[in-house]
DNA sequence: TGTACATCAGTGAACGCGCGTTCACTGATGTAC
DNA sequence: TGTACATCAGTGAACGCGCGTTCACTGATGTAC
């Protein structure tokens, strides 16, 4: 072995991580295989000795989004052994943070490539599929089995997170920026809090009201 | 003057159509510009009489959306004079049906182009603003003026619709592109039927839902 | 231990294609007389 | 009314650049002896 066993596959995980900050901040197009390259400090000839393409790379950096979300973040943040609901409710604020919406390199690629995906082969979405099933496990978990709604809130509070991001994203108002991702946020906290439980035992389904009690 | 005094801008508006149609489908960078003249019945070479540069075209385009919506459609489906709450809920159902998720022609370019616009110049951006300002409008006028949660609901709504939209479209799950829309309807209609209206009152609103903004 | 060799990750020039853009030209049509 | 002319929307060939991909080569390092 003329390089220590490890040595290629290191290189390629190189390439894979720096791929994926760029595409998340450019998009597939915008992204040269040269620029990838340069960024993990290659030259361009290398590249197909460890991929097969560019559309291989992509998506491998799709895959590779799923173990730097904010999942990592929010059970770092928590330093102590948290309770289910705390851990889905620091998501919901990391997930809508100002400082997430501010630092393309950390947004979820559900918020970051959504249109480029939907138009990719099938393992980028296959991917993308995953990050939602984490991401729907996470709040489903902070309900009690018992609850009937419990998958519905679960994607209620899914589809207020990405919808918030994905409208601050593209918008160009910091007012609507704000206001959007502070509804969703609001309005995740508080099903995900419990809110209007009382109502739920009653066969309508009540929609949660505010209440969110965050004294953290 | 050689040709009828309309006829440039009606070539032009010809033109803007296919591109919207055409973007919408495959993204800014998978259609060129050929692709749009074809498709419009026209050759390449004449492009630039009608727009300064591709760029210029796309911001037409996605102007062009707002007109051509789910709104226009909500209005027209509701062929009686139709009370705002109606017009709401008609676009709700519209916007997240399974037809519209499977004509991509008729998507919001919120849903369609998200990651694009975020990623493009000024003036898509701004256009994208102006189609998030008017469903508000619509789903705003649909609460009483007299609810002071009245601008936070329709922000919940829209927030659902897009945020519902957006993952049905990138993922490969049919259960997931179902159940998530299906959600994220059955909330904003009861949002916009006024449900749990009962329980809103003064003293627990204002007080925890600045909290709820406070972001770690 | 030292030396020759084989391996293969990495290099960088080159190829080919697609596409945005330019440009000289065409030809249909309105206007002037 | 008919004819010559001017205008300008539309044509299609060509240019130039960027980028994905290929390929012959390099050189550092592990292995054999």
């Amino acid at each position: 072995m003329p390089y220590p066993a490890d040595h290629k596959a290191k290189t390629r995980a190189r390439i894979v991580q720096h791929a994926r900050v760029l595409f998340n901040k450019r998009g597939f197009d915008q992204v040269s295989i040269d620029d990838v390259m340069k960024a993990a400090g290659l030259t361009r000839g290398g590249f197909y000795h460890h991929f097969a393409s560019k559309d291989d790379l992509y998506a491998e950096a799709v895959r590779s989004f799923s173990s730097c979300n904010p999942f990592a973040k929010a059970r770092a943040e928590l330093d102590h052994e948290p309770s289910r609901v705390e851990l889905a409710k620091m998501l919901v604020r990391l997930y809508l943070a100002d400082e997430t919406l501010e630092d393309v390199e950390v947004h979820c690629p559900l918020v970051a490539l959504p249109s480029d995906v939907a138009r990719a082969g099938l393992k980028p979405r296959a991917a993308y599929t995953q990050i939602v099933q984490s991401m729907l496990r996470v709040f489903r978990s902070a309900f009690p089995e018992t609850d009937p709604r419990r998958e519905e809130k679960a994607r209620l509070v899914l589809n207020l997170c990405v919808g918030g991001m994905v409208i601050a994203r593209t918008t160009d108002d910091p007012e609507l920026r704000k206001s959007l991702r502070a509804a969703a946020r609001a309005e995740g906290l508080a099903l995900l809090s419990g809110d209007g439980k009382v109502q739920e035992t009653e066969k309508e389904r009540a929609p949660s009201r505010r209440r969110a009690t965050v004294t953290r």
